[in-house]
DNA sequence: GTACCGCTAAACATAG
DNA sequence: TCTATGTTTAGCGGTA
């Protein structure tokens, strides 16, 4: 459980924080162990030495921790913190873009380089404008980190590059353009800041500038791994962005996690070739036309995920396995929103068992004990902590069309399941039902910049490129889509607040401005105080946001950029109805009230049911954006 | 003893 | 033609 992350833990950041004793004192309920203590003390010391360039860094000046004790005069919420050797910057989205500061407005840049910057570092071209972006990662309940910039991060002293993803953990050091920062989550203690592990952090990021091989080497040793090739290949695709890889990208992956696959012969490659091919966990998917590269990508099929999943949890690894950047793939489709009222089984592609090869009832994985009784030499793991991902993230952005899904050569196999066919069966965490490709486009509320679609940074496609756009005759099927998507099972209340506003937009005011917003923004009355008292940050207009879903509602309607706009819907409208401070506009609801912020019954029991949902809805609930 | 599982090796076909 | 990729067969050892 991780929603630790989201609760008010100022006391974890008591090192920076000036009114100590007050902080002390709202940690009575919790009395801090001796551990911890020490290795707060020890963190403090690391951040300290924490190194800042010579060129001007905005970041260093307007997030000082002087400045900061000015600013915060109680307590501090946020989700994470970066703190510099005299600056700290509190997280308080869960998606951050890091880079340089604005551009002239005058000067018209690509769309993307407008992106509002959180982490400022100042005018130097060192930093890309948009040099990383750090966002919670709600599946793998991980921060990563995605590297944008040309002249990339280093993370614990390795050195990412524009495309790969990193996995940041508390204690993570980060270091853009020469300026250090430590990532430090709440609770340190729980974060598994341990001194000995602000001890690696230390010893890794004094030789940061060391090779990255050597790094790995001081992580990974070069014993047998004890996971079956199925499992390996499942944390390689999962790791993935886009739940799939080359049998290419597989090999490296495996190869650059487990060493020991660094030096034996090829043969563990035959054996991966001839697992993808006989486990019906996998399946193949061609690229998309154009691409280039030779042989297909492999994914797991959906039923298989969660079972890799969880075996890969039990790794007799000592820390935790590399993490699962995959997110479940983009349906618009909602089998059914009722989780009491589970979907018949989705048939599974049944693949032509060899005669000589045993048949797998089942799952492949309920045998996938850990071969620790094949590995008998003893000794333990060292763990793939912060998994260099580097290389191996697959690079393309392929979404899977149904109509392409591949069709074994092999007649057994030719019916494979279609993206709208994952089994919505409970249980399962309710965004697995939701409308999103990938990270970026979870429906937080954060900019609507994120309505964007994602681009790929390698080859800097768009992810939504491949779907198939609507027509405009689709309209009403994906507007009863849209009221199907799962979502309502945890907004419920939003659903009928939507549909009524399509319809309304749809008889009377496709062409007409948009109203203008009752909203004194923070002088309306209706507005209680701040929640979060020590938050500064500028705070997006809350009636820019109802204009902007007004047009993306309108733009629905007209047809156009239907797959974006409607995802947006989705975003904007959770984001509306997740500010009950806020008062909906009379426009936007059928009485003039602001519609209730409670969840559903049904979606009350099943976020109650699923930790990582529950998260969610208040990672979403206590975002700063609340205090409109 | 048997079935199952995971692994290894190899032959073969095919695509780029 | 070469190489990478993908499929299939065969067999071995470990485990339940």
């Amino acid at each position: 459980m991780a929603s630790h992350k989201l609760e008010n833990d100022s006391g974890s950041y008591s090192e920076i924080e000036e009114n100590k004793e007050e902080l002390g004192s709202k940690k009575q309920t919790k009395t801090e162990p001796e551990a911890d203590v020490k290795s707060n003390g020890r963190l403090e010391s690391r951040i300290s030495k924490l190194t800042v360039p010579g060129h001007e860094m905005r970041i260093v000046e307007d997030y000082s921790n002087k400045k900061n004790a000015e600013r915060h005069s109680g307590e501090i919420q946020a989700y994470a913190k970066f703190a510099g050797s005299t600056w700290t910057y509190y997280v308080k989205k869960i998606r951050l873009i890091l880079g340089r500061e604005p551009a002239n407005q005058s000067v018209k840049g690509k769309e993307e380089d407008n992106e509002e910057v959180d982490m400022n570092f100042g005018p130097s071209k060192v930093v890309s404008r948009k040099h990383a972006v750090v966002e919670y990662n709600m599946q793998g309940q991980t921060w990563n980190c995605t590297i944008y910039g040309r002249n990339g991060v280093k993370v614990d002293g390795k050195l990412y590059k524009p495309g790969e993803v990193v996995n940041l953990s508390s204690g993570s050091i980060l270091d853009v353009a020469g300026l250090q920062m430590m990532f430090v989550l709440p609770n340190a203690s729980e974060q598994t800041i341990t001194e000995e592990k602000v001890g690696e952090e230390m010893e890794e990021a004094e030789k940061s500038e060391e090779s990255s091989a050597t790094i790995e080497n001081s992580v990974y040793d070069n014993r047998k791994p004890p996971y079956s090739y199925s499992v390996m290949i499942a944390q390689a695709i999962l790791s993935s962005p886009d739940c799939m890889m080359t049998l290419s990208n597989i090999y490296n992956w495996i190869s650059t996690h487990y060493p020991y696959y660094r030096t034996t012969k090829s043969g563990w490659q035959n054996s991966i070739r001839h697992n993808l091919s006989l486990n019906k966990a996998f399946r193949k998917v061609p690229r998309k036309s154009g691409e280039q590269g030779k042989g297909m990508k492999w994914s797991i099929e959906p039923e298989f995920r969660e079972e890799f999943i969880a075996k890969t949890k039990k790794t007799p690894y000592k820390k935790t396995p590399p993490p699962f950047l995959c997110t479940p793939p983009f349906t618009l489709k909602r089998e059914n929103s009722d989780p009491e009222h589970t979907s018949p089984p989705i048939p599974t592609p049944v693949r032509h068992q060899s005669p000589s090869t045993p048949k797998r009832e089942g799952s492949p994985m309920t045998e996938e004990a850990p071969s620790e009784s094949k590995d008998k030499e003893g000794g333990s793991y060292k763990t793939p902590t912060r998994a260099v991902l580097s290389d191996i993230i697959a690079s393309q952005d392929y979404s899977p069309d149904p109509s392409t899904i591949s069709q074994s050569k092999n007649p057994a196999s030719a019916s494979p399941a279609t993206n709208a066919a994952y089994s919505t069966s409970s249980p399962a965490p309710f965004w697995k039902y939701v409308a999103v490709p990938n990270p970026h486009d979870w429906p937080h509320v954060g900019s609507y910049d994120t309505i964007s679609p994602y681009r790929n940074p390698l080859n800097n496609h768009m992810v939504y490129s491949q779907l198939p756009q609507p027509s405009p005759k689709k309209i009403d099927e994906q507007m009863h889509d849209l009221q199907g998507v799962d979502l309502a099972n945890g907004f419920e209340g939003i659903s009928s607040w939507r549909e009524s506003m399509v319809q309304k937009l749809r008889t009377a005011n496709s062409g007409t401005s948009a109203p203008a917003s009752p909203l004194g923004a923070s002088t309306s009355p209706a507005n209680p105080p701040r929640a979060w008292g020590s938050v500064s940050e500028p705070i997006p207009n809350r009636s820019t946001e109802v204009e902007n879903k007004q047009q993306l509602e309108t733009s629905v309607v007209a047809g156009s950029d239907n797959d974006h706009a409607v995802r947006a819907i989705l975003d904007a409208s959770v984001s509306m109805e997740k500010q009950p401070n806020v008062q909906q506009p009379a426009e936007f609801t059928q009485t003039g009230q602001a519609p209730q912020p409670a969840l559903g019954a049904t979606a009350q029991a099943h976020i109650e049911e699923h930790p990582s949902a529950q998260h969610y809805i208040q990672a979403s609930n206590t975002d700063v954006r609340s205090n409109i």
